[in-house]
DNA sequence: TTTGTTATTGCAAATGATTTGCATTTGCAT
DNA sequence: ATGCAAATGCAAATCATTTGCAATAACAAA
């Protein structure tokens, strides 16, 4: 991680927020690593949470996603493998998926449209296990 | 589209806003609609057309989606066959895509999870022909 | 270690999209 | 025509995110 980081100072706060991505398996909204990051820095404010995003967007270490109906930006560090995920539309629960069906498709539709595709966004929608047993019963 | 509509009063607002929207082949923001929508009835107001999108939805007429980094919502007709866009980062124009390659995909994750999928959402992201142009000749 | 430059920070206020309260108007069933 | 609930316009509220600014901290150079 360190060695992408030339050109800035090495500041607790973003040690820290490393810290808290690191230990997410799924995408966090800003406020949710704001509370992570408070518990060991308290005077930590939101605004930089936000400015350490931006910039660890801008590096390339952190991906920005938005997602259907929920009007919050949750961010993740960016890995060797891409992630995609199932998302609970009663609990908003994310389930990550192993794989992506995408990037063969991709690829034909660069050929067939001359589109330069440079990425893409997929996610699926439904009920998870729990949900689905809670209605059962009700 | 009016069989849908059952419990609803017809609005003369309500029906333009739905004629709008079917005459678009992308999805539009609020405030886009809002400003079509004002060239025939002058008097609407922004947050009427937030309702009556809100009710369509409701209705499962209209669908809502977000685009990566743009924190508006874009709404567009729910139609028999749904459509998956290309969405050029530099102009933001989004080109529809004919085909999606997520259905059988969603099989086959549904019987590998128990997940109970009713939905997905799928954008690609890259460089529109045009923008290409421009920056070869830059 | 001290010093100077500049990135980083906290705070409060600004922004932009969307939502809501409320009093008024309208559609539609009776 | 009458009454009631849905729909509306307006202004104010809300929520996530951004920004201005003055104070602080990191780090390179002396």
């Amino acid at each position: 991680m360190q060695q992408k980081l030339r050109g800035c100072r090495a500041s607790k706060n973003r040690e820290e927020v490393l810290k808290v991505l690191e230990h997410q398996s799924c995408p966090v909204t800003a406020e949710e690593i704001y509370n992570l990051v408070k518990e060991e820095i308290p005077t930590v404010s939101l605004s930089t949470i936000y400015r350490i995003i931006e910039k660890l967007i801008s590096l390339e270490i952190v991906n920005k996603a938005t997602t259907l109906d929920d009007n919050r930006a949750r961010y993740e560090l960016v890995r060797e493998t891409h992630k995609h995920y199932m998302i609970c539309t009663k609990c908003r629960k994310m389930i990550p998926i192993d794989c992506c069906p995408i990037e063969e498709f991709e690829n034909k539709v660069a050929v067939e449209t001359g589109f330069n595709i440079t990425g893409h966004k997929f996610e699926l929608y439904g009920e998870c296990k729990a949900c689905a047993e809670k209605s059962k019963k009700a």
